[in-house]
RNA sequence: UGGUCAGUAGCUCAGUGGUAGAGCCCUCGGCUGUUAACCGAGUUGUCGUAGGUUCGACCCCUACCUGACCAGCCA
C-alpha cells in the first residue's frame, strides 16, 4: 500500500498542492517544535525550495513515543501522509503525517549545523554539511538557474557549447600563474644536460598545465563555425588572498566570427540581461532571502540593471571624465594607466549610476590578441562595469591580422612557436572576430550579493585552502 | 606578496593588570495548532602558541601560527 503513493518534492506540495491527496516526503529536519499536549510539527526540507514544508505529527501514531524524540535538526526522515490546509498561519498546505519513519538519526550535541545562526566563515570549516542551510541551498539553486539561463541565452542565438581542453599545452596568456601537470617522480625528475627538468620524458611529452582560458580555442571553432562558446572550470595559480579569487573557478567566454566591438558590446549587454531577468524571475524567494540577509539593495541594483541601459564610452572618454571630476583617488588617474577598482567604481555609481561598458584601451594594459586601432595606440578591448562589483565582463575584438598580430607577439616578448596555430588562423581564411569572458563566480556574487566568492561555489580552492 | 584587523564556552560575542561572563545551541521540566515558538532550571573553558615584563597577565611587550579584510595580480 505505502508503495503506491507518490513521492513529491516539497516544492510540488508548495507550490502545486494536491489537498487530500496522500503523499510521501523524504528529506532532512530543518527544526522540531514540540507540544507535550499531543502534536510536533518537522519543518522537512527536501533541497527543492527555498521554504520547507510542515509536517504535523499527531500524537497517536504507534511510534510517537519512541522514534519522534529521537528526530532532531539534520536527521533524514520518511513521512507518509496527506497534504491538506494549514491551521496555522505561515503557510497554505502542509502534511498530515500518517506515518514517520526516522531514516538516518543525527546527534545534535556533536552535529556543527545547528539551528543557531552562523557565520559564513565558520560554515566554510563545514564545506560538505553547509548546503544544508539556506543560505547554500539558495546560492546553489541560483548557481543552477544561472548556468541553465546561459545555456538558454546561446542556444537560442544558434552558438555551439564547445568543450575546450582543462590540460592545455597554451603558455600563460598574460592570465597569469598556471597549475603545472606532471606525472614525473618530483623526487627524482629525469634532467636535461643543463640541469632543467626534462619534460619531453613527461607524459605528454612536453610541459603541459591546467588551463587559464578556453579563449584561443574557441577561437578556432569560431572560425569555422560562426558562434560557439565555453562554459567550464579554469584554473589560475595565483596567490591571490581576496574575497574575489578562488585558484579553480568557472568561466564563461562566448567568441563569434564576422563581429566587431560594437555587436560584442551589444550581446554582453543582452547576456547580463537575459541572466538577471532569469533569476528575478526563477527565484523569487531566494532573492528574497538574499534582500533580508545578505545585501539590502540587491533586487533595486539587478532591477536598476536591468531598467538602465549600459553607457558606452572609450577609456580616453571616461579618463577625461575622471581627471576632471575633483575627486581626489587613491590613486591619480592619468592617460595609460589601468584603471583601479575605485575608479570603475566612480564610474558606475556617481557619474551614471548604471552599468558602462568602456572601450578602446591603451594597448599597454591589454592582451597581445586584441585588435589594434588605427591611431597605433589603443586596441579594441572593452569592459563591463556594474555597479557595487566592478569589472564583471571583458572582452575583445581580436587581431585578424597575422603581420599585426606576430608584431604584437614580438612586442610584448612572447614566444611565437608554441602560437603558430594561432597565427594559422590569420592565415588561412581570417575574419574579423570578437568575444569576452565572464567570470561564474564573479557573476553569482554580483546576483546574491554574497561578499565572499569561497561562498558562492560549492568547494572553493584558495591558496593553503583545499579541505574537500 | 605587502598593509590593516582579529583569535575568550559547540556557535555569536562582551570583558577588566587582582577568583572567567552573556545570549544562542544542547539537556530536563512547564505551556501551547506551533512556526526565529515561549517560560523556568542545568551542563560547558589550556582565554591561538611560545617567550618576556610584573607580587600577579585573558589584558601590556616580542616572536610565531591561523583567519578575515584591503591592495597588487586578475575573472
Amino acid at each position: 500500500m505505502p508503495e503506491s503513493i507518490m513521492t513529491r518534492s516539497v516544492r510540488e506540495i508548495l507550490t502545486s498542492p494536491s489537498i487530500g491527496s496522500d503523499v510521501r516526503v523524504q528529506g532532512w529536519v530543518r527544526t522540531k517544535r514540540e507540544s507535550k499536549a499531543g502534536l510536533t510539527f518537522l519543518e522537512v526540507s527536501d533541497g527543492s525550495y527555498f521554504q520547507n514544508v510542515q509536517v504535523v505529527v499527531p500524537a497517536d501514531l504507534p511510534n510517537y513515543a519512541t522514534e519522534i524524540p529521537k528526530l532532531h535538526t539534520g536527521s533524514s526522515v520518511m513521512v507518509l501522509g496527506k497534504e491538506v490546509q494549514s491551521q496555522g498561519g505561515k503557510q497554505a498546505v502542509e502534511v498530515q503525517a500518517r506515518e514517520v519513519s526516522l531514516i538516518g538519526a543525527c546527534d545534535p550535541a556533536i552535529y556543527p549545523i545547528g539551528k543557531q545562526k552562523m557565520t559564513h566563515e565558520y560554515l566554510r570549516d563545514f564545506t560538505h554539511l553547509r548546503p544544508r542551510t539556506n543560505t547554500f541551498s539558495a546560492i546553489a539553486r541560483v548557481r543552477n538557474v544561472l548556468s541553465m539561463a546561459i545555456h538558454d541565452f546561446f542556444q537560442q542565438r544558434g552558438f555551439i557549447w564547445l568543450h575546450t581542453p582543462i590540460i592545455t599545452g597554451n603558455d600563460a596568456e598574460g592570465a597569469g600563474q598556471m597549475f603545472r601537470v606532471t606525472t614525473l617522480d618530483l623526487d627524482k625528475p629525469p634532467r636535461k644536460e643543463d640541469g632543467q627538468v626534462d619534460f619531453t620524458q613527461d607524459f605528454f611529452a612536453s610541459g603541459v598545465n591546467l588551463t587559464v582560458s578556453g579563449q584561443l580555442e574557441a577561437e578556432a571553432y569560431a572560425c569555422s563555425m560562426g558562434k560557439v562558446y565555453t562554459f567550464g572550470p579554469t584554473f589560475r595559480a595565483e596567490n591571490s588572498h581576496t574575497s574575489r579569487h578562488l585558484a579553480e573557478f568557472w568561466m564563461v567566454e562566448p567568441e563569434m566570427a564576422f563581429a566587431d566591438l560594437e555587436e560584442n558590446a551589444q550581446v554582453a549587454e543582452d547576456f547580463l540581461r537575459h541572466l538577471l531577468g532569469a533569476v528575478l524571475e526563477k527565484c523569487p524567494l531566494e532573492m528574497e532571502f538574499f534582500k533580508q540577509r545578505v545585501e539590502p539593495a540587491i533586487i533595486d541594483t539587478l532591477r536598476a540593471v536591468l531598467d538602465n541601459p549600459f553607457k558606452r564610452l572609450t577609456y580616453t572618454e571616461a579618463v577625461d571624465i575622471l581627471k576632471k571630476s575633483g575627486e581626489t583617488f587613491k590613486y591619480a588617474v592619468e592617460w595609460g594607466i589601468d584603471l583601479q577598482s575605485e575608479h570603475e567604481r566612480y564610474l558606475t555609481e556617481k557619474v551614471f549610476k548604471s552599468p558602462v561598458i568602456l572601450t578602446d584601451y591603451p594597448k599597454g594594459i591589454k592582451a597581445f590578441y586584441m585588435k589594434l586601432n588605427p591611431d597605433g595606440k589603443t586596441v579594441r578591448a572593452m569592459d563591463v562595469l556594474v555597479p557595487g562589483i566592478g569589472e564583471i565582463i571583458g572582452g575583445a575584438q581580436r587581431e585578424d591580422r597575422e603581420e599585426v598580430l606576430l608584431a604584437r607577439i614580438k612586442e610584448m616578448g612572447m614566444h611565437e612557436g608554441p602560437l603558430q596555430w594561432y597565427l594559422d588562423l590569420r592565415r588561412f581564411g581570417s575574419v574579423p572576430h570578437a568575444g569576452f569572458g565572464l567570470g561564474f563566480e564573479r557573476l553569482v556574487q554580483f546576483v546574491t550579493g554574497m561578499g565572499n566568492i569561497r561562498d558562492v561555489i560549492p568547494f572553493p580552492r584558495t591558496p593553503g585552502h583545499i579541505r574537500i
